[in-house]
RNA sequence: GGCCCCGUAGCUCAGUCGGAUAGAGCAACCGCCUUCUAAGCGGUAGGUCACUGGUUCGAAUCCAGUCGGGGUCGCCA
């Protein structure tokens, strides 16, 4: 399975031919040896008429190899001459070495990707690591805002994707339950239990006012009556803490399933300090022992002084060693942990889990978080621990370009739940990647779920309908063609041959260099582009069939001409179909 | 003030670990569109890739600085 996928990429496999000739020239003695090639590559030119394919190694390699690029080409092109999968070699530009295939080349990958159905494109690139990639993490507090959305959808598409790339994912949410704001949370929820019991309440500042508390607290008065009313607040507190939050997770894993997201692993930050065992307090002795841990002062931040700043010794972090700006809180005043301590411990479990590779998904609004974390990531791991950080800039809320507002159900945001149920499921995970992670995102909820090409979504999942609908009707004209991607995959290809058909089997051929560059740079909107660009492509060719009828997929005449045009509409369709699979969108086989 | 992110066509944005003449959608203009599933297809026009300098055979991409926008800034989470 390992060598068909490879086989698939053409990028790969042309790169290790190129990688060979080099070689060869080393053995003959025309070259030194030693010569780095990790930075040649095979990549599309960006002009299709400089053919299929081309790669700069005679210009990376020029200098080492005492030669000027363009006579270095020239050795690389005598070598690569003989390749029967080669038709045309050209030096071009400074240096360039632009590579035409046989057609054949492409009615291969059409057709073992056909034979390799919704598995083309995938890859070896992760060999089976571990990775965890924790995303969401929201505070068990209250219900999930569109911000929380695009980091969920985005971490749940990088996971797909890492996992179509061969890494074994593991999806994780750290549960933030262990800091004041739960606290906050079940005095809000306590009042609402008095109000359960009949009281007149008015929700103080600084106490969560949402509706969404009003159930909770009908649940505590249904499950202990008034028994909670007459205890002291230190008494009910860890009661109505515990169920309230448990209440507020189940409602934000209703609003993540909505969107087909489910972690594997629900990570509790109260459960570092349970029971006796203190992973803060060890990690933090750790540490210190290393003479990572002081008692220190902090100098004051520059420009605007805080109100309460008063100069004080601290518990530190000597994140500076690993570069961070300055050294970081680990203990607060009262003797207490920061959040800081609890998340070097978390990352610390997760390490000793297995995870040498770790992706966490933020708000961008912990941005200033960053350093200290992967700092403190290097220190407890010897430097074996990676830790990558993507940020998720701010969603935008429109409708038809007007900025929407404000929600009585959650006390201050348009929820989640409010937007998915709008648009629907597909709409939010595919405009939420439709953006690099690291830019501001406008989501309209009119353009999503309008049926025109400015809409993505829409556009995209129309070309894999449109895909069905036409092996749908070739079925009817001819009963007798096995339309499965098996049967299609004994076509005759050859018969393809139409420039505009062999630009559509291109973009196909990058399918599997455009998922191991995604999947490298954590980058799946890459992906949702690519699928953009293929349905245009598709529907690009599609039209042509208008003015010229012997290009249409279905030729009643042809049955031969038909069959092998069906191998293609079939790989596109499956491609559209494993690229929205991979961000977690449905591929629909007809629009209504 | 420190740190992080962003700055590409009128607007919204892509741009391959540095590669050839910088791309798409929308808007504008021109043409086509009663098709195998209609919601489109083709074309024209539109650019000092914020600015300056550096590295390089080669820079939108890397580095330094400047300007502009956003975020963040000792114990919050």
């Amino acid at each position: 399975m390992k060598r068909a996928k490879d086989k698939m990429n053409i990028f790969a496999l042309f790169e290790r031919r190129v990688a060979d000739a080099i070689k060869a020239l080393v053995a003959e003695g025309r070259l030194p040896a030693g010569l780095d090639t990790a930075r040649v590559v095979v990549e599309p030119p960006r002009d299709a008429s400089h053919g299929d394919l081309a790669t700069n190694a005679a210009m990376v390699l020029a200098k080492d190899a005492k030669s000027n690029p363009r006579a270095l080409a020239e050795m690389i092109v005598e070598k690569l001459k003989d390749d029967k999968d080669i038709v045309k070699l050209d030096i071009a530009g400074p240096g360039f070495i632009n590579l035409t295939l046989a057609q054949d080349i492409f009615h291969n990958v059409l057709r073992e990707a056909l034979t390799l159905g919704r598995d083309f494109g995938s890859s070896n690139q992760g060999k089976g690591q571990k990775v965890n990639v924790e995303y969401v993490s929201a505070n068990p507090t209250g219900p999930m805002h569109v911000g929380h959305g695009r980091g969920a959808v985005f971490g749940d598409a990088l996971a797909g994707l890492l996992e179509f790339a061969g890494y074994d994912v593991t999806r994780e949410y750290y549960i933030n339950d262990a800091g004041a704001q739960v606290d906050v949370l079940a005095r809000s929820a306590h009042l609402r239990y008095r109000e359960a019991l009949g009281e007149t309440i008015e929700i103080p500042e600084g106490l969560y006012p949402g509706d969404y508390l009003v159930p909770v607290g009908e649940a505590l008065a249904k499950q202990y009556g008034d028994k909670l009313k007459s205890q002291s607040e230190a008494e009910w507190l860890p009661v109505v803490r515990s169920f309230a939050i448990d209440a507020m997770m189940a409602m934000i894993r209703e609003d993540l399933a909505r969107l087909d997201i489910r972690h594997a692993v629900f990570f509790s930050e109260r459960s570092l300090t349970k029971n006796g065992t203190d992973e803060i307090r060890k990690m933090i002795d750790d540490l210190r022992g290393r003479g990572l841990i002081y008692e220190g002062r902090l100098p004051p931040p520059k420009g605007q002084l805080p109100d309460d700043w008063e100069d004080r010794e601290q518990t530190l972090f000597k994140s500076t060693d690993f570069g961070d700006d300055v050294d970081r809180a680990i203990m607060k005043s009262d003797g207490s942990y920061t959040y800081f301590a609890a998340d070097i411990a978390y990352h610390h479990s997760k390490f000793q889990r297995g995870f040498a590779s770790m992706i966490d998904i933020w708000g961008a609004d912990h941005g200033g978080y960053v350093k200290r974390m992967q700092a403190a990531v290097k220190a407890i791991t010897g430097g074996k621990g990676d830790l990558d950080i993507k940020l998720c800039q701010l969603v935008r809320l429109l409708r038809n370009g007007e900025p929407v507002k404000m929600s009585k159900r959650s006390g201050e945001f348009v929820t989640l739940r409010e937007v998915v149920e709008e648009v629907g499921s597909d709409a939010v995970r595919f405009m939420m990647v439709f953006r690099k992670n690291d830019g501001t995102l406008d989501f309209d909820l009119a353009k999503v779920v309008e049926m025109a090409k400015e809409n993505p979504v829409f556009y995209v999942q129309y070309a894999h309908a449109r895909c069905a609908s036409v092996l749908r009707e070739a079925q009817r004209v001819f009963p007798k063609i096995d339309i499965s991607a098996a049967g299609l995959a004994k076509s005759d290809l050859s018969a393809v041959n139409d420039s505009s058909e062999l630009d559509l089997f291109r973009l196909v051929a990058q399918y599997p260099r455009q998922v191991e560059a995604a999947a490298a740079n954590h980058e799946p909107h890459r992906i949702a582009f690519y699928l953009y660009e293929l349905a245009s492509s598709l529907n690009s060719l599609w039209n042509k069939g208008k003015d010229l009828p012997h290009l249409r997929f279905i030729n009643q005449d042809d049955e031969t001409i038909t069959r092998a045009r069906l191998g293609f509409v079939c790989v596109v369709r499956d491609v559209l179909a494993s690229g929205l699979a991979v961000l977690g969108v449905s591929a629909p086989d007809e629009m209504r």
